[in-house]
DNA sequence: CAGGATCCTAGTCGATACTG
DNA sequence: CAGTATCGACTAGGATCCTG
């Protein structure tokens, strides 16, 4: 007996359309890479395996969890190797997968496009922000 | 003389790094298509143009807040426009733009992608999860 | 050198109520 | 119908300290 109305309903719709959602192979991959850093993990390791902290050093302003955070979850989705040289000092060497490396001219389209229309874009948000009328 | 040594270099330096950063077009346009729900209102108007009440149904389980603010970003990006019909009931229709129909073949590129290797990332997944060994 | 554990802040998002 | 405004829950992310 439904005490429940359009509140109740909207939230078991949104339960139902996020398990849906979750589902979508595009919305996993989306979350995947639209991720700050793992963009940047990416084209970093696009020239070629590196070391820890020469990725660290390479991004700059990454804090070193965000860091072990994308690459945890790149090694986990099988976009990276994380190999580890018990030397003296431990060495640790990430390299891009071959499917990591497919992934890379979906990244450059979105480069590509961006490139194209981004100007469009700016232009679109100036025109928009001050806006209308007469002003200036 | 300046207590600070490494904690306010890699302060100043990720400042400046985000600064780049933000500068990077596709940084911006990764930004704005990996929105949760921008995909999703690409996605429906894809089809052609519809009624905020229209995608309110049809997205289902976002929130008017959401909607309205997504709606917003996109059409101040110029993706789409926002038509006022003043009859009785206001009216407002939401279509996209030429600019909004080119990024489309983007978003179908990512779910192509996606739907390819999916099962490589869910079987990587897999396999680092319960990880190693022998164990299970 | 590489990273785990913690604490804490700032932005995100949803629910609710109200307006033109 | 199509929003705006506000509040509170949640969480991503950064700083810091500590370990193997």
């Amino acid at each position: 007996m439904p005490t429940m109305t359009a509140a109740q309903r909207r939230a078991r719709d949104r339960d139902l359309y996020n398990a849906y959602v979750a589902e979508c192979p595009s919305r996993q991959v989306l979350d995947a890479i639209s991720d700050k850093w793992v963009t940047l993990v990416l084209n970093a390791l696009a020239d070629g395996p590196l070391r820890y902290s020469d990725l660290a050093r390479r991004i700059a302003g990454v804090s070193q969890k965000m860091l072990t955070q994308t690459l945890r979850r790149l090694e986990r989705d099988g976009l990276l190797t994380r190999t580890i040289t018990p030397s003296v000092p431990v060495r640790v060497d990430y390299q891009l997968t071959g499917l990591g490396e497919t992934i890379l001219p979906v990244v450059t389209a979105i480069k590509q496009w961006s490139e194209a229309h981004i100007d469009a874009i700016h232009a679109a948000r100036d025109d928009y922000d001050h806006g209308r009328s007469g002003g200036q």
